[in-house]
DNA sequence: TTAATTTACGAAACCGGTTTCGGCAAGAGA
DNA sequence: TCTCTTGCCGAAACCGGTTTCGTAAATTAA
């Protein structure tokens, strides 16, 4: 046992010899730890004089106490928490190096951390949030990508753990958030595509379990009724994520009697399955179809030609996030933390005035080989 | 101050009262909670039923130890700490999201936390990895992107703080590591390069203090040497890291009297500027003039011609460096945690065999308009 | 059968903090 | 001058675990 004993307490347990304790910081000024800690942590009942000293023993020592012999007794061990959902599909991907870090700026700007995990399912995350939630790793939760019935929502709510959405629910009683307007995106767009010119325009949205489809799909139908333009159910497809199936669904509304001259997409990843279709059959995009999508991805600005897109900035959006994550935890009442923002506009050459209308286009593609999938189509 | 105490013990709090404590397992067994825990810590002085009555009614509660209450006396708080640079180059940024989750996926499965921090400096990455330690945040860290002479693994060496890298480093003392063999990596693109008929073959290097750069110059070296090909200074670059850079070492290197016909590139993003470069003289890459490079970044294959290069497994990166950091922490010797891979070749379509000999692209060169940047090249 | 070991557990100290409680001394009010 | 507050700090309990230490009971050895 005595082995087993010396081998536990490693390197780690060495280091421990050496950092300055709240008793030290005690021995030094004179006083004793309570009255170290309530000075340190701005009670009222520390005389001006007293805090000073403290406070200048504290600094004499580089002290700084151990988050978790705090949390032990506060519950509170100054770490943000975010989980991972690898399952989820990598259209949501290229974003997520500049959004974490982004959290894990500001977290570390106010002396946080950010607690990371992953779980394979949605079953997993919910017990991932468990686990996390019972070892008490971190003291709440950013939600990406927010269904609009969602479970991880139910769960931290009924367990009292403060989380904040990165976008928005049906449910909202309890939830603080930070979102993008895309519904204004997909209005914008809708607007943008008329002044080029286009009337039949589709619009491509994403999983239709994300809040954020739903959002969009009424700003769509938004813009078309500030142009004047009736909705057409026909035009509409969803569940739409990767360039495969972005391909697909462009597909079938070309195959239309009536296809539309340009399209929306709600989503980036999905938008570039039209360029593969387009190459396929030998249309240019930004003339005899234009294309409007969402995200900003990096890969819109080197495809061919490029993508005019809304632009998320992920970066602040992590920023923001993991502030009212913090306040949140503070006590901050989760109504006074709702923050909006707007995706921006960059024009790029992916949509133009249109050059063929509905009629023409469909003459167009039917000499193009519309049911004989191309193999360039395919990747 | 009645006020602040309540204010103080929020939601975390409360829900700390209903955590199920050691001292409910020893309770509900009968026993001590000393005993209890040497029963549930594999302890050798544990009697076969005693133990197995405790491990009943831990799991009948649900009992899971709290971390951080264990770490104040283990000084383990089972997190492998991570420190973001994000004053770094975008060059890196793409395999964040992979590798990070990655890393965060097989320390979940361990019951491990990945413990994230930023850093916007050489030194601010030093106070960040002492305040990490000091506050006990991790238990050990990963080290990305090493250096020759690497200041973190100075410090966390002098702390004796466990630590894996990805990558290498001069003084290996005391260093567990996973890395790629880029050396053969380079190594095979100039053999592959010679093969399609290439005889001046270039070089253009990454990062001068990043070890892996060192090692690739020589993979480059060897593979001359393999092919019988004299070893040519004028024909290497280094310190080449992103896309204008990349473009920049490109024109140089194709203003040389006796320009190259094919280019190694260390690193996939400055090749991209070879791409903008390439566009702008009008010069058909995989024709023209050839290119292999090192990374696997998505973007290799969006770009026209879809690039060759050798792919970099960051998945399994960030499973391996995980696994050998728990294992260090957990008082493995660093000798027996070292890991080599391999990157594979991902054969594309931007090398070709040779079309034009050295002289001929030179004089083809002049006609296009080498000193007279076209705006293409940039962005 | 008795002495010498083991075995197995309880008791208590400890880890590094926070928070409650009580009381002394100084200042205010009568 | 004497009580009543108030301000300020020490003492001690507490948080949820781990680890040391000591000892009664069970084994083994003599």
């Amino acid at each position: 046992m005595a082995k087993k004993a010396t081998r536990r307490r490693g390197a780690a347990a060495d280091r421990g010899s050496k950092r300055t304790t709240i008793d030290d910081v005690a021995a030094l000024s004179g006083l004793t730890k309570g009255t170290v800690s309530r000075a340190l942590n701005g009670y009222p009942d520390i005389s001006p004089p007293t805090r000073v000293k403290v406070e200048k023993a504290a600094r004499i020592l580089d002290y700084s106490p151990l988050s978790q012999a705090q949390a032990i007794k506060t519950g509170i061990v100054r770490s943000i928490g975010f989980v991972l959902q690898t399952y989820a599909h990598d259209a949501h991907r290229p974003f997520l190096a500049s959004f974490l870090s982004a959290l894990s700026e500001t977290a570390t700007d106010e002396g946080w951390t950010l607690t990371l995990a992953t779980s394979d399912s949605d079953d997993g995350t919910i017990r991932t949030l468990e686990w996390l939630v019972k070892e008490r790793k971190a003291d709440g939760f950013i939600l990406p990508r927010t269904l609009t019935r969602d479970p991880r929502i139910d769960f931290l709510r009924g367990e009292d753990v403060p989380f904040v959405l990165f976008g928005r629910t049906s449910d909202s009683t309890g939830c603080a958030w930070y979102d993008i307007l895309g519904e204004l995106a997909m209005e914008g767009a809708v607007q943008r595509l008329f002044g080029l010119g286009h009337r039949r325009i589709a619009f491509v949205n994403g999983g239709i379990n994300f809040h954020y489809s739903r959002l969009r799909l009424r700003g769509y139908r938004e813009g078309l009724g500030k142009c004047g333009i009736r909705f057409d159910e026909a035009l509409v497809r969803s569940g739409v994520l990767t360039a495969p199936e972005g391909a697909a669904a462009a597909r079938s509304l070309l195959s239309l009697r009536s296809p539309p001259t340009a399209f929306v997409f709600a989503v980036d990843s999905a938008a570039l399955g039209l360029y593969r279709l387009a190459e396929g059959l030998g249309l240019t995009i930004g003339k005899e179809i234009s294309v409007v999508s969402y995200d900003g991805i990096p890969e819109g600005a080197l495809v061919r030609p490029p993508l005019t897109t809304y632009s998320v900035d992920r970066k602040k959006a992590g920023a923001r996030l993991a502030k009212l994550l913090i306040n949140r935890i503070r006590g901050e009442s989760p109504e006074n933390l709702r923050e909006f923002e707007r995706a921006v506009l960059v024009e790029r050459e992916s949509d133009g005035s249109v050059t063929l209308d509905s009629e023409q286009l469909a003459a167009r593609l039917r000499q193009a080989v519309l049911r004989q999938p191309s193999k360039k189509e395919k990747n």
